[in-house]
DNA sequence: ATGAAAGCGCTAACAA
DNA sequence: TTGTTAGCGCTTTCAT
């Protein structure tokens, strides 16, 4: 068996409330007494059994992460942001991909609530009545990350898609001075029907006349890129520019206009979303909307270690700035 | 308070003992005993604690996973493949990363067995004695996931980086009959050190006098494979092949080619490593070493399972296929 | 098929 | 400054 406090007390002679009081660097030990125990803790090779203190304590000092899609670029530096802070304040994270499934969603964070975190950050789709009812079953807090939830109840961290939308499509209006095409992803987020609002709101306020067949829905990858270039194309209508849900897309749009034999942004403009990397490792480089996912990742843990801490938080539902980016995708 | 299983026993006039057997699925108990447990269960909203679970059975039915840096595309897949074979067996993951940073892995292997995982999964630079002494303190499995092991005391999931490496180098220089430059990652893990031995040895057994300026160390990134480039060009020997330690230097190396005038794979032909999503999101389309990283993954947590049920395993040294992948940037 | 009871290793009053 | 002790919520013998 493995070194446990009791065995700590009795080798060096004190109780085991002193030992615990050591580990956990309570002041009021004397000096030698700390010493004496430090040593025979060094010597026996006594590591804390955190499951234990759990139990006792009522905390893990562990946090659960639901997320998409890990080996997306964009939720993967979301999850690095939030594992640094975690990190920083001495918690552990427990991650799992929910696929953006509903039902998979709910149950981990079933899971999750079984195994006692002292939080959770939630990243996803639509938050549904009932997310909000299973957070509910346990008094544990909750920050959304890049996710949004209509009835403002959680505490959530995100940029203003619709605003970014209405912008990079004002910014292709400007420049083209016609209706630009705009691709959307098909997961199911809220994110996505807000990009279309900006989108659709920008086309408004500048008087045009909505041509439907330059909206294109695809799924939101690469590929899914691609094959909007090829419906549109297929089209009496071509665009000369191209409002893209996301950077992968808008790398594949790209690619499959050159494949077309079109050039861009002589022939038609691109503008992605998010700059996640790949936005500059595309020739041209991609014009694109700055979403800080390391940070969207890292306030949403900051937030939630002081909701944990229960400390005052002025503000629950933070906007983080956004900014166009203009690289060599447009003109 | 939340509900405990003692409430639950109370109110449906039956033993603690009852209760445990219904939630863990026991047979030994009488199908209206556990219809009514049930419906009490459900009817009190009980939810099983984890941690006390853990802390009676030693069992906690969760994983540490301790990766280099989940925000890179490489490690990311691989996670993935971790996570839904962990999932399959029921088993949460503990992730952090570790930046390749020794003491920090050493700090989170601690971590992670206070917290009492049922058993690590390790990625990471190189294994030392250090870190196998760390993993002796507690008496968990351990598997390492695309990392190497000089000592060969810990069982492992790679490709046989070298031999990869041997076939580029040689796929090269069967095209452009000369030496291929080499562009090494400067990440310190011992699979650059492998597709460097590979290098190295298909130019001896081709003869070739070797011309050290045509290997070049760089950062392990985008921009790294473009400064290589840049270093390559100003020399007097330009190389008609490069291969190049990742997939996303190589993306960088392609662009650095073209923007200084070069056409790939006409001038100078391009082979990477990997096949991550960016091998494809580039023109021309990157030649690349299939690295299946998800199976990586996917295999090093289903061989952890396996130690962590006690069953017999056969080959604790996994070798898995890797292949040549040509697309456009060779000829 | 069911129950009683002894832990699991620790924390946190409370007492001294 | 230190020790005693009662839990934390569950699993797991051992009886019955």
């Amino acid at each position: 068996m493995s070194v446990t406090i009791y065995d700590v007390a009795r080798e060096a002679n004190v109780s085991m409330a002193t030992v615990s009081r050591v580990v956990n660097g309570n002041p009021n030990v004397k000096p030698t007494t700390r010493k004496k125990v430090l040593d025979t803790i060094e010597r026996l090779g006594y590591r804390p059994n955190a499951v234990a203190r759990g139990l006792a304590s009522k905390k893990t000092t562990t946090v659960g992460a639901i997320i998409p899609d890990i080996s997306s670029i964009f939720f993967s530096e979301l999850t690095r942001g939030i594992e640094d802070i975690a990190t920083m304040y001495k918690y552990n994270i427990i991650l799992s991909n929910s696929d953006q499934n509903k039902e998979k969603e709910l149950r981990l964070i079933d899971t999750m609530l079984e195994k006692q975190v002292d939080g959770i950050v939630f990243m996803g789709g639509k938050i549904t009545e009932d997310h909000i009812k299973q957070f509910k079953t346990a008094n544990v807090p909750v920050v959304l990350a890049a996710t949004q939830d209509e009835t403002k109840t959680l505490p959530s961290i995100n940029i203003d898609y619709r605003q970014a939308a209405y912008e990079a499509t004002n910014y292709l209006l400007n420049s083209i001075e016609e209706q630009p095409a705009f691709i959307k992803g098909n997961d199911y987020v809220q994110s996505n029907g807000l990009k279309f609002e900006g989108y659709m709101q920008a086309l408004r306020d500048a008087s045009i006349d909505v041509d439907e067949s330059l909206i294109i829905e695809e799924e939101t990858t690469y590929n899914g890129g691609i094959s909007a270039v090829n419906k549109l194309l297929e089209q009496e209508k071509k665009p000369k520019g191209i409002f893209v849900a996301t950077d992968e897309m808008a790398v594949g749009v790209i690619h499959s206009l050159q494949d077309g034999g079109l050039r861009v942004p002589e022939d038609v403009e691109v503008f992605g979303f998010n700059n996640t990397r790949v936005s500059l490792m595309v020739r041209p480089t991609l014009t694109t909307i700055v979403q800080p996912m390391y940070d969207i990742g890292a306030v949403a843990m900051r937030l939630l270690t002081k909701f944990m801490n229960k400390e005052e938080v002025d503000e629950q539902t933070v906007i983080l700035p956004h900014r166009i980016l203009t690289r060599d995708s447009t003109k």
